[in-house]
RNA sequence: GCGGACGUGGCGGAACGGUAGACGCAACGGACUUAAAAUCCGUUGGGGGUUUCCCCGUGCGGGUUCGAGUCCCGCCGUCCGCACCA
């Protein structure tokens, strides 16, 4: 390891200023020289994990960047200083559409493309003086990434984790792609405009559910995740129990003689209530009723068509059909209910049909008050007598007794729901119970099969003999071929003369390659287990290394990706442990979300957008104006959003690190806003966080001067100023230790500001002259050197420039922490506020373990106290220790 | 519609049920300077007394408590997520 090179010697020099992009370039090189953020999987200390969500190589970093990477480089930087082998690593998330649209648009090969990005924005990153492990870094692109996500995907097969089935999807007809959900806008294509169409197409699909109930149970182990995501993941895997009924159809009334019709409910109790039943429109009841009958088949089409445009869904009216067809009532077989197509049953929940309760459930209500099919209260709400309650337009989903039901009158909901599930799970009809209970869950199988090219290859060969048979894992990876046009619609991979024709690999027989390949998703679900052992090329994984440093102690993130991409990637890590690729179900310990980088806007006369760069803003008073640098032309300042080049608002981080260095970035990311919320940008705060780094400097300078004259030896007693330097060093040290191991960024940062404050104030008063004592100049060495540690990990490069100049020939990047001195956090004396009435009047000072007595006593000798009791004893004196005094009068 | 979060000076925000407004930004006054920038020292929630004093104040209305920005109930507003889930 080469030695930390000396700055030659101009460690002293208060008056210059502090050049940034000169010293963070120069210390940028001798970490990168020293080799100190490798993290070495042998490295017997304790491990700590810290992670960002890699970035997609969208081709230059933006803010939102700056902010999530400094989180996690201050967390990195700390536990490192704490003692602990911390695992910092970075990657790209480099598959997916807009290279394939760069590739359109300016006729770059996508892998041209993407390696470009990838090192624009590397050396982007590099200059924000990241502690990052970059040995470590890989692209999902490459193939020796995806070799092994196919090895993956061929486990998962084999493991019954993967299926291959039909399923709907929005199909662009001029782009010839299937669009994501977010990608369909007032349905039609984002890209083309065309209007999207409801295809069915067989696709490949992990199979999530299989671990709804796991994947659900342990969000309340995830005691460090925040609570809103944990939340989230609950509503969208949406488990609910209920019953699946078996009504018998009459079968004179229905079109191909079927007798029965399977509906899930988790309102059992209400059966008595029902009016009607209510299939999906593409439940195939409705097909084969709809075969004879063209109006039914009218209403059906009627009814896909309104199927993807948002606006409609929202404010669609509940619509229903009548087939026809009569259903006979589980418990009087006497009583018919006519089944209807309704526009809001959707085939994909449960069974793709339902009984309806009109009283009890307001869609149903709405439906029969249309249709004009009456209802039946039969849940009585408490305290209301049976024969008042009546339900007119609003449905009564509350709790209560049962009304107007046989034998279930008088039970509470609970009890009816057990009751009707025990009667109908113990009658047989045919060979089946007519009921079985059964737990239902909204989550749905993952769909990974995407019709493009720039993604990882799925591994399996059809042949019209074989089926589907799975590439041997010898001739894995399954490369993307170079050679690819992009000039028309439609997938590459699919009209490529060769790349898909080969011999099956079962029978040799002429077969033809999946063409089909990964979701995006896919390949961020695994990133976090490849980082701790990447070298690996013969498996996924080196149990070993990921066994010791999984799972990941700190994930860092955009709220953006509270389902999905933290859903997946806790379903692959359960699917890697069936195949045996990892030890453990939860991949991520802690997880933070951290907010939007936001700013102004700011609007010209003509309606377009200005940037801020061109934007002159001045401050007359409380009012700011803004004007066009070039022409002085007025412009309106618009609401603060989210950073977008759509709305201009957006500060490049090349540009900031340029003019004011990558720690006054850095610095501005953390302060003000907590690091949950948005944080606004403004020139003025960059400005305020530059000065604060000069300001910095000079302290530390200043502080050096008096270093120079301490002794070695700790001193054996300090006078009263020396002693309130050490007191305010290690309060700080507390406080910025205690708010990093919590996230609180803003704090620290608050804290750093006071402490600075302080040492200032304490410098000043030695008056620069004559001798420092050599207690104040050991605590003043020390003060210093705690918080050069205190902001090193926040701003790392003007870190090791003031150590340096503080005399250490170390780095501050390889100190430990400092030491904390509890002895000097508590005082001997304290000032405890005094309240009369809950209002503060005055304060009283007491010896730290003076006993509630004697603080009564001082208390009521105070002059205020004695006014306002007029001669009266108190009512009440309460003493909260070490807090406040509250005298009641 | 359902679920969740939030609401504190001119602004971003601090505040285990215990001194509301830490810290920063902006603004204002002063020092230094030929001048400006930078820097340094003050002031800065509102109102009154005008020194060491009082009143009001955390979206609005109630409540619990010796004491509420914080807890409870009801409104109002903003933001986010899900969306006909049977």
């Amino acid at each position: 390891m080469p030695p930390v090179p000396s700055h030659g010697g101009q460690g002293f020099m208060t008056s210059e200023r502090y050049n940034a992009r000169e010293a963070e370039a120069r210390w940028q090189k001798v970490w990168e020289e020293r080799g100190i953020f490798a993290a070495k999987n042998d490295d017997p200390r304790p491990r700590y994990y810290v992670l960002e969500m890699f970035p997609y190589p969208s081709g230059r970093i933006h803010m939102g960047h700056v902010r999530n990477y400094t989180m996690g480089d201050v967390v990195a930087r700390y536990k490192r200083a704490m003692g602990f082998n911390v695992l910092h690593p970075m990657g790209w998330d480099a598959f997916g559409m807009p290279a394939e649209n760069a590739a359109m648009e300016r006729k770059v090969h996508p892998r041209q493309w993407t390696y470009d990005n990838i090192a624009t924005m590397r050396s982007q990153l590099k200059s924000m003086g990241l502690s990052i492990d970059w040995a470590r870094e890989f692209a999902t692109c490459d193939p020796s990434y995806y070799k092994h996500q196919q090895k993956l995907f061929l486990d998962f097969l084999r493991a019954g984790l993967v299926e291959r089935k039909s399923s709907k999807v929005n199909w662009d007809p001029v782009d010839q792609t299937v669009l994501a959900n977010e990608q369909v806008i007032d349905g039609r294509g984002w890209r083309s405009g065309a209007l999207v169409e409801q295809r069915e197409l067989t696709q490949w699909f992990f199979k999530i559910t299989k671990y709804s109930d796991e994947l659900l149970a342990a969000l309340d182990t995830l005691e460090r995740w925040p609570e809103k995501v944990r939340l989230m993941q609950r509503n969208w895997i949406g488990r609910s129990e209920g019953l699946l009924i078996r009504f018998a159809l009459d079968p004179a009334t229905t079109p191909n003689g079927e007798t029965e019709l399977k509906i899930f409910t988790t309102r059992h109790d209400t059966l008595f209530g029902a009016k009607f039943m209510a299939i999906a429109p593409d439940h195939p009841l409705a097909a084969a009723a709809a075969a004879k009958n063209p109006a039914l088949k009218a209403f059906i089409a009627e009814c896909k068509r309104t199927g993807t445009a948002q606006e409609l869904i929202e404010t669609a009216e509940k619509k229903g059909f009548d087939t026809g067809i009569r259903a006979l009532h589980p418990f009087d077989p006497a009583w018919k209910l006519p089944v209807y197509v309704a526009n809001f049953v959707l085939m994909e929940y449960g069974t793709g049909a339902i009984f309806g309760c009109p009283a009890h459930d307001q869609r149903d209500l709405d439906f029969v008050n249309k249709y004009g099919l009456g209802n039946t209260p039969v849940v009585c709400p408490p305290g209301v007598d049976p024969k008042d309650f009546v339900v007119t337009d609003t449905a009564y989903d509350g709790d209560g007794r049962m009304i107007n039901s046989r034998f279930l009158d008088g039970l509470t909901v609970e009890e009816a729901k057990e009751e009707v599930a025990r009667r109908l799970e113990s009658e047989m009809r045919g060979n089946a119970p007519v009921a079985e209970r059964q737990v239902n869950f909204r989550l749905r199988d993952w769909g990974i099969s995407r019709q493009r090219y720039w993604g990882c290859p799925i591994p399996v060969i059809h042949c019209e003999a074989c089926g589907i048979v799975p590439v041997p894992e010898s001739d894995l990876p399954v490369l993307l071929p170079d050679d690819v046009e992009f000039d028309r619609p439609g997938n590459p991979l699919d009209r490529h003369p060769t790349w898909k024709h080969v011999a099956c690999p079962q029978c040799g027989r002429p077969a033809r390659r999946e063409t089909d390949t990964m979701d995006t998703f896919v390949d961020s679900s695994w990133y976090f287990a490849r980082f701790t052992d990447p070298w690996t090329a013969e498996a996924p994984t080196n149990r070993a290394a990921a066994d010791a440093w999984l799972p990941v102690d700190q994930y860092i993130g955009g709220i953006e990706h509270a389902i999905l991409h933290l859903l997946y990637a806790r379903f692959f890590t359960r699917a890697m442990k069936a195949t045996g690729h990892l030890g453990l179900d939860e991949p991520f310990a802690g997880l933070f979300t951290q907010g939007m980088v936001v700013h102004e806007t700011y609007r010209r006369a003509d309606g377009g957008y200005a940037a801020p760069a061109e934007v002159k803003i001045e401050t007359v008073g409380d009012t700011r104006r803004a004007t066009l640098r070039a022409t002085g032309e007025p412009v309106e300042i618009g609401p603060i959003e989210k950073m977008s080049k759509s709305k201009r608002n957006t500060v490049d981080p090349d540009d900031i690190i340029a003019a004011y260095g990558a720690d006054t970035a850095r610095w501005f990311m953390l302060s003000d806003s907590p690091p949950e919320r948005d944080v606004i940008w403004t020139e003025e705060g960059v400005q305020g966080a530059w000065r604060f780094v000069q300001r910095l400097w000079r302290l530390v300078g200043e502080a050096a001067q008096i270093v120079r004259a301490a002794p070695a030896e700790r001193p054996a007693a300090f006078g009263e100023a020396a002693l309130a330097v050490r007191k305010a060093a290690h309060g700080a040290l507390a406080k910025v230790s205690e708010d990093i191991e919590r996230l609180r960024f803003n704090r620290c940062v608050a804290h750093i500001y006071e402490f600075a404050n302080t040492l200032q104030g304490a410098l000043a008063g030695l008056g620069g002259n004559g001798e420092v004592a050599p207690d104040m100049a050991w605590a003043v060495r020390e003060a210093a050197d705690i918080l050069v540690c205190l902001f090193h990990p926040m701003m790392p490069h003007l870190a090791e420039e003031c150590w340096q100049a503080l005399g250490h020939t170390t780095l501050v990047a390889e100190a430990p922490w400092p030491q904390l001195e509890h002895e000097l956090l508590v005082e001997d004396t304290i000032v405890l506020p005094v309240q009369i009435n809950g209002r503060k009047r005055a304060d009283v000072t007491v010896a730290r373990n003076a006993a509630n007595m004697e603080i009564e006593a001082a208390v009521l000798a105070l002059d205020v106290v004695q006014r306002a009791l007029g001669g009266r004893p108190p009512k009440k004196v309460i003493v909260v220790p070490q807090r406040i005094v509250n005298v009641v009068a």
